[in-house]
DNA sequence: TAGATTGTTAATCGATTAACAATC
DNA sequence: TAGATTGTTAATCGATTAACAATC
């Protein structure tokens, strides 16, 4: 959880930066998130000494800290296994080049969408995939396939020397376990909203 | 917490329930998720005495109490606002109807994706979508707009009458109190992938 | 120096787990 | 009756918050 946290005051950062804001409080940063300011201290004592005592922290210093400590000061190559709608959906999402992950090689099983290149980055048959990601060191996988083909794509993942996997297909892969794997589940959200509705309601 | 817990606990007896498998216990549950058994009896029996001492649950009977409690014992109409590449993914993705959520109409801006139908469900111009939500009954939407427009497709959402929304534009959005909503975000899951990646590069 | 805000300790709160009587 | 497993109470654990000396 501090870890997620930390990741959501990076980019508020980010913003008070542009904003051209020079200096912010616990006290600040924590009203933004409806948390607590010993929360925020705490969150980020626990890695260092960022602060200074009268002031607060220095926005664009704590900014490379965080980047530094969550590994977003430097650029992820990635690759993106499928390129259906959610595999395109989650190339363009603009959410992703901005933290320094750059999707740089995209694997699809479907012939007429290979061997061609998107914005600059080549769309491979998933048969290459080994090769590809070994040769450009590519250590984060995305799973964006059906779900009949997550557990394969993602052994072929595994077999290629990737570290880490998000998985977005709607079932539970396996993966060794020096492989960190993450589920995306994206209905979880909407069963848990289904539930305040149905209670409303009773 | 709790509720995802039961929402995971649902679809692990669906399964269970096709599989064949007439009583489960805490403990058989429990190990499916690497939980406690004592926590997956606390869940449950906070909204009521499912379980049969010496037996366990039966699995189509707490089946059937799970679904009622998440409101997943009924269709929910949903509105899916913008036809992108990401809007198409959550269409087609399979996660949602099983459980009871059916795409009911689909809304987007440009005119050359509207008036027309796919696989039954009418794609509409936004401006209808105050009379067509109104008409529908529909309770829940999910935004799949860019940033820019999330915040006017979820005013048009709240003037409609909905009460859920699931955002998945990548910015925080505003909603009135009564109005439930839930952001999705895609990236924060690859953030704190990298932060292993990185801390184990350290 | 006075005011502000940190980093950190101690107190509180809530969630998880262990233990066990109840009971199928 | 013996064995299994629940529902629930009490104990434990971890995370959040309050409080405050340190210090800019």
């Amino acid at each position: 959880m501090t870890i997620r946290r930390l990741s959501v005051y990076t980019r508020c950062l980010l913003q008070l930066e542009e904003d051209g804001v020079k200096t912010v409080s616990s006290q600040e940063l924590a009203e933004r998130f409806n948390l607590n300011s010993a929360q925020v201290r705490k969150d980020l004592a626990y890695f260092g000494e960022f602060g200074v005592r009268g002031i607060g922290y220095y926005v664009s210093g704590l900014k490379a800290e965080l980047q530094k400590i969550l590994g977003l000061h430097r650029e992820w190559p990635v690759a993106l296994v499928g390129f259906g709608n959610l595999g395109s959906a989650l190339f363009h999402y603009k959410g992703f080049a901005r933290q320094g992950f750059r999707i740089s090689a995209i694997f699809d099983d479907d012939p007429a969408k290979c061997n061609r290149e998107v914005n600059g980055v080549p769309v491979l048959p998933a048969r290459e995939l080994g090769r590809e990601v070994k040769a450009r060191g590519i250590q984060i996988g995305i799973v964006a396939v059906p779900a009949e083909s997550a557990q394969a794509v993602t052994d072929q993942l595994a077999a290629a020397g990737i570290k880490a996997i998000l998985n977005f297909a709607p079932v539970r892969i396996r993966a060794p376990r020096d492989i960190r794997l993450k589920d995306v589940d994206l209905s979880i959200e909407l069963e848990t909203l289904s539930f305040y509705l149905a209670k409303s309601a009773r």
